[in-house]
DNA sequence: ATATAAAGTTAAGCCTGCTTAACTAAAAAG
DNA sequence: CTTTTTAGTTAAGCAGGCTTAACTTTATAT
């Protein structure tokens, strides 16, 4: 087996497992918030991608600004969104996340970081110490990777 | 830092970024399959855990036998699953992906995978190989928690 | 043999998300 | 200054997912 197979094997049984576990924990997490996926994954994006108007959010979800409009006009009802006008363009509206909305996140997170603890248990310092660093490298070469412009937009 | 806290944070760095890629990336696929989150997921839980029954749909999604049935007549109307009498017990019915329906969750991948294909081409010789043999340990290290019996169901 | 439990299905009804279409208000273009 | 474009909202209507309730069929218990 050549180096370079070896590489793409290992990261995709990885991935493998690790997609299908975030992805049912999200699922289930999001249910017990009480929340749609749709109305989660709003506050995903905001939580990720920071502050933006309506027009980014039907946009990144590929629906119409009728329907997001009244995706946020929930999330706003909840507490879990502010929507206010923006200063600048005063036809836009500036959209974040309350604290509330930031903490259901952070909880989700941890909810989510919990099983890579136990991960964590079944390993000796020499492979923590290896795995952190290899993780570092991938961080790394993904942050630079996001900074470029798309070719393959996904 | 110490070495521990190191660990934690290297790893929850690459978590972010890559759930928030694979989530995105998911979830524009299972749009532009014309599925729903809930159908796909379905087909997810068929490829990863194998064949089974309604119940365990039901259970896996946390919903009603009622509406496993519908989400999965559905399916099977689309070609994707096959749903036959269990002729160990005929109450039960075995639900599997047809041909059609693993095809389209193996396109799925393929699209995740390009992602990382991109983000190995940033990656000298050594560190691809540092990075193939962490993920292995990792890898590994999953697969025996997969097996223990679980805590903390997520 | 009869009663009970288990696995699924079907139908009615509700809620949500989404779309189209018609609209308001503000910015940009001419 | 008028026209057009852009950002977002509102309303009507459809499709999907989910629930409860009533039901069928098969397995299990007594």
């Amino acid at each position: 087996m050549t180096k370079q197979v070896q590489f793409t094997n290992s990261i995709r049984a990885w991935m493998d497992i690790f997609m299908h576990r975030s992805m049912r924990g999200w699922g289930r997490f999001a249910k017990s918030t009480g929340l749609s996926m749709p109305q989660f994954s709003v506050l995903m994006q905001l939580h990720y991608r920071g502050a933006c108007g309506m027009s980014r959010i039907s946009e990144g979800y590929d629906i119409t600004p009728a329907a997001a409009s009244q995706l946020v006009d929930k999330l706003v009802q909840s507490g879990l969104i502010q929507r206010v006008e923006d200063p600048v363009d005063r036809r836009a509206k500036l959209l974040s996340l309350t604290d509330k909305g930031s903490g259901l996140i952070q909880q989700g997170m941890e909810e989510r970081y919990r099983w890579v603890d136990e991960l964590e248990e079944k390993l000796s310092v020499e492979e923590r110490i290896r795995i952190s660093e290899a993780l570092d490298i991938m961080t790394h070469a993904a942050q630079e990777l996001e900074l470029e412009p798309v070719h393959h937009p996904v």
